[in-house]
DNA sequence: CTGAAAGCGCTTACAG
DNA sequence: CTGAAAGCGCTTACAG
């Protein structure tokens, strides 16, 4: 049926060998007629290779696999396609599972995207996943975590520097005038938002005497439901930082149903800083976390070999919910 | 390094042939002993299929590839998410490609895809979007195009009843009292978005004199800088439908950056519905495409062969961007 | 610089 | 029910 190295070595009266080392450059030299007469077979017979006989005698697929905890989340979405993006700029092309949040699917789909042989494993994880990635290296394929990092796992991580953007956060609404700055944030204190509770525990410390912390389930729901509630009970805080997107995308939310304005009446900056941020209404500002930068860094980590990098610097973009007075609407950046 | 059928075969006294056999289940019985050996055999090794190698010689690789127009707007976000979903469910692994709006990266992931031998390829396409599906199909390959089609493509199509969804939202704005319905859609009336433009105007036409068209790029900023400048000029309608929910966020980020009250002085109607809608402030009313179906015919399309569906029911979502009162941020449906 | 041949790890007729 | 062997379409020593 189609077309192979076989048939174009025919064509082009030669050996297979010969048209294997045209197609690919190398590694052995081939004299420039016998070259033209084997790119003309190729082009006259439509050749394209196939990946799969490739991958199988040379060891190499060219096919890594994407874990992502949960691809609903508009974080992990945008730090997927910007993971694909850098995958691709590597000639490789990207096998996407998303669990759902289901530490089994995590692994499930790690392990199939094993014997499918693909030349690495990124995991964008959160907390609660298993470690996947050490069942690569068992593999003898490399690994890497984006965003967070199982407990005893010893596969890199890239990550941001989440203690100094909580801390210019906290700094930014104190800059507004607020003395009291309240944290909202998930169920428990695993991995990065663990960190950033914690960040902005020790920032305010000094200044409060009953810091004020906030939790719900990850959703723009239960935070959209929880600021409800609060402004019911006339329990709100006046200024808020949120661990999340998902959840801050709630509480604006959930301040337009409750006719809340904000940020007069609540101001809110949010720790991911995912693109959809700034067009919220009204726009949240947001510690960004360097999606680019990840996804850059853990693509080389792959295949460079290079050193785990530092953790990333997360900008503070200042946009209307914090109370700046700010072009709306601009690029989100 | 990694154990083979062979390994097992060796370790269980058997041929690979009945190594094969047990693994797939088939197509020749086993003995249930020699089964038991087998079983046995590959567990106390660790025994994984290469599939790879599976792949070559049964010529299916059990992964199907989906090429997304744009992975960044979240209607095909979801779109993707839910064919992820429904491949999954038909034991296929995904390779995403994201094509960013480049109608040459789309084909050129779609030519990668094929040399990766896919077991089929799904489009997620967008108006410029090239006829990549004709090829898969020279190479035997099943595709199927969702959301839209290429003008001149043969492969089959699922895709909701446009003409219908845009008609209940006229309606439901008429309902609510408005006479005069304005329209936003992108720079041209191709695809989908073309349908939705032309059903608006078969609508509106009985009861207006001149139907108001309003034209933006495909963005949120182009949405939320259009709806800003309207309100400097006083010139904003009252009620609108919005082509795509990337525009009808930008224009409640506008409106709320030009201190304009939705729905009260603009209602506002959006016609793709991503789950994102729900969370908006205010909440966005939809015609929601129905991304769960739709993702399900298009992978029974691919593997049995079904007939393509009529066009989709998009049902209508009442929330408060249309004047509606409904409760806030409940779950989105 | 080129060709004949082995082999990647499976599946699958074929023969028994 | 089982085994010996061919072959999927490539790459890569090896020999010339």
């Amino acid at each position: 049926m189609a077309v192979t190295l076989a048939d174009v070595a025919r064509r082009a009266g030669t050996s297979t060998a010969v048209v294997s080392y045209v197609m690919n450059d190398g590694p052995r030299p081939v004299a420039a007629a016998t070259r033209e007469r084997v790119l003309a077979a190729a082009a006259e017979l439509g050749y394209r290779p196939n990946r799969i006989a490739r991958a199988l005698r040379a060891r190499v697929s060219g096919v890594v696999g994407l874990v992502l905890a949960d691809a609903s989340n508009p974080y992990f979405a945008a730090l997927a396609r910007h993971i694909e993006q850098a995958l691709e700029s590597h000639g490789k092309l990207t096998l996407l599972g998303n669990a759902g949040f289901d530490p089994e699917r995590q692994r499930q789909l790690a392990e199939r995207f094993l014997d499918a042989q693909v030349d690495g494993l990124a995991v964008v994880s959160s907390d609660g996943g298993l470690d996947v990635a050490t069942r690569a290296a068992a593999a003898g394929v490399p690994a890497v975590y984006v965003h967070h990092r199982p407990d005893r796992a010893r596969t890199p991580l890239v990550a941001a520097d989440n203690e100094a953007s909580v801390h210019a956060a906290v700094e930014h609404l104190r800059w507004h005038g607020h003395r009291r700055i309240a944290f909202l944030t998930g169920p428990d204190d695993v991995g990065p938002v663990g960190e950033r509770r914690r960040a902005w525990q020790e920032a305010v410390a000094p200044h409060e005497r009953e810091p004020r912390l906030l939790r719900c389930d990850f959703s723009r729901a239960a935070a959209a439901a929880l600021v409800q509630r609060l402004a019911a009970e006339d329990m709100l805080p006046r200024a808020v930082i949120v661990a999340t997107d998902e959840q801050a995308i709630g509480v604006l939310s959930g301040a337009s149903a409750a006719g809340l304005a904000v940020p007069d009446r609540l101001a809110v900056i949010s720790c991911d800083g995912a693109p959809e941020s700034a067009y919220t209404a009204p726009s949240l500002t947001v510690v960004a976390q360097p999606l680019e930068a990840m996804a850059r860094y853990a693509v080389d980590l792959l295949f460079d070999r290079a050193a785990p990098p530092p953790a990333l610097h997360a900008p503070l973009i200042p946009r209307r919910s914090c109370g700046c007075v700010v072009p709306a609407a601009g690029p989100p950046g």
